[in-house]
DNA sequence: AATTAACCGAGACGGTACGTCTCGTCTTATA
DNA sequence: TATAAGACGAGACGTACCGTCTCGGTTAATT
């Protein structure tokens, strides 16, 4: 459905053959990487001719693209899905309910088996425009608003302050963890991640005090 | 000369043909982005044979490395450097010397001529496991440390409590820049970057008091 | 219908559609030559489905076959007419009646609405040998006994020696248009047929008087 | 030498590269005919690289056409040879010599190890306008000439009438030996080539009497 | 000044993958 | 239930680069 292609006749398109296509890009994702995944590749391990792909995608990238987001489908309800209607938990402590999601993260993203595609997604967005726009849409600004919506519901409890920054917000709590993901500048731990709750947070109260002294 | 190879009668190497392939190297990662960026164009824009690269480089990222690493040299002493022996700037203001800091580095980063082959570069590091290893041994610890003196400075000088995760410090201060300016997610500025040091220092000023309290 | 396929139920079979694919692959043949000539072409043309002529025919050869069939029997009767039971004309004089014969399917093949679809045909009949098979017992047999038929009345007319080899006698006077026109070897014309049509049959003439002599 | 690309500095052309890929192409034209010959066959079966035939020949049939002349001028001096200076031979008796010449083609079109990858070129010469011209202006012409030389001797000699049409002499003699060869239309037999010789001799010295008396 | 070792440009080579094209078969929806 | 429409598996097309490998022709440092 996202980054596919619109024009051929949909209703026409082979079921097996897009879960087979899907299935073995992710496959290969994790076990060559990036930089060796090949369209030529997800085909053969498919069983499909490489025509099916290009009908339907544009790029290696968007059928990885397609592969995650089915990925992450097939598991509703889980505390770190990145879709999903339900939002993030509420219990009324902001700080614990972040500490749990981004534990969540954490294991996702020690798991080979998301982490590597999720990985090869990711250098794909950094070069190819088009599906950055995509992911931009159809992913990160829904994760966003998300995110934003629990962090409202904390200023509603008076648990943040009104006047906070809410982007600035999301990129403190989420950005290092990312970063540190993404270059693999060390381990990815629950402990790391409950720090970061608790500094940025802080941070977020103590700047909004600051704001009020002014 | 850093992630060049090694052994090669370095001393009859060609000074004019290594300048131009880092000319070339630059220039065409500016142009064509990372995903276009081949060794064969390269060495067509350079006017010089492949082998005269593949004999002294291991990797086209390599050479970005390098190039790279030579314009920075080019342009020593300046604020936001990411090499030179130089090291922060430390007015006693820390809050201030920080915001200055990734003033500059905002503005490198809004340049094309500097933000489109660090781009290149980066993505690079993520697939090129070797030259990440380089990377970081040469360029990302030797910045982290610096970063790390810089904050020592201010444990020493009572503006930061002795307790602080410096490394969780630095994620916290320069990994949301590095995302935003990753991903495209939003315009670099230094409101931005302003806002992201005084939440981020405040934020580890209340979580030492915390844990002092504790 | 001599190349088709027989299984399918004939009864059932779309004469328009028929019809709509030998115009097709008539016109097909004579615009873009063997080469460039496809099923999938043939089917666009004829606005029919591929399946509709792989239901009915084996081969494009087989196609263009019946497609050249159909063009001779809507023109029954005339001079060169490579089926029909007319058989050769027969004067009384055997060199005329050839030359006009001749010189007919000189006219032929000079036309291209008939000489690009039958170049199509023959170069398909040297690649396929299922459809040589067809073609020799359809179209190549049936014409050569026509023309046996016309030397044997000559001969029983006194114009031909008994002993005369009417294979070989075909083969001369023929074989050399047939090459001529295949291999385009120079311009087609009467002048030429003429002067094949005298030699060959005085040489024929002649060698019987040598073997009588011997 | 004669279809191959001009361009690329030959001097540093790969002598067993371009052995191989001869070698190659005649054994597949051989093995699979021409319709399932393939580039990338032939690659793969000389062990060389797609680019390395694409670099020297503009197509598959010149390749054939080169791996021919080069299986021919391996063996210099044969009677039947398409190339060589030699020359027809010439013992004085015309009917002899051609007897003789007919007798050895017959023996190489006999031979499937010449006579399938013959087969091919000829149907790619039929389709291929380029290849064509370059084929009558290496082959077909020099050949021509040296038949017409033979003749002429002929004519010299008193056993020919000097208004000899020599083309269609050329015509009457070869014509009917390629065309039973290429539409497989009967075996291929000294016997016939030996009927085929006398009776196109004596026709064209009929033909000359009957000019002579008009 | 002559020697000589290596770098240099150039580019051919065996490969891999690209994205496109067409083949002949299989599937779906329509009439 | 035969059609048109067209998706499918298959695989060749011709191109772009990969990284390796020769070539001659300059350089430099050593004799």
């Amino acid at each position: 459905m996202p980054t596919e292609r619109k024009s051929p006749d949909a209703a026409r398109r082979s079921r097996p053959a897009r879960q087979a296509i899907l299935t073995a890009a992710l496959d290969l994702a994790a076990e060559v990487g990036y930089r060796r995944l090949s369209i030529e590749g997800i085909a053969a391990r498919a069983g499909t001719g490489k025509q099916t792909i290009y009908r339907w995608w544009p790029s290696k990238g968007a059928v990885l693209f397609d592969a995650l987001l089915a990925l992450s489908e097939n598991e509703v309800g889980e505390v770190g899905g990145q879709d999903g209607a339900a939002g993030l938990p509420d219990t009324g402590d902001l700080a614990a309910d972040l500490k749990l999601v981004l534990a969540a993260t954490v294991e996702e993203l020690n798991n080979p088996r998301y982490s590597e595609p999720m990985r090869a997604l990711t250098v794909e967005i950094l070069e190819n425009a088009e599906l950055a726009a995509t992911y931009r849409e159809r992913l990160d600004q829904p994760v966003r608003e998300m995110k934003k919506r629990r962090l409202l519901a904390a200023v509603a409890a008076g648990q943040l302050d009104p006047g906070t920054d809410l982007d600035l917000a999301i990129d403190l709590i989420w950005g290092p963890l990312q970063n540190r993901w993404l270059f693999r500048e060390g381990p990815l731990t629950s402990a790391f991640t409950d720090a970061l709750v608790d500094t940025a947070l802080s941070g977020l109260a103590q700047a909004s005090r600051r704001r009020t002294e002014t």
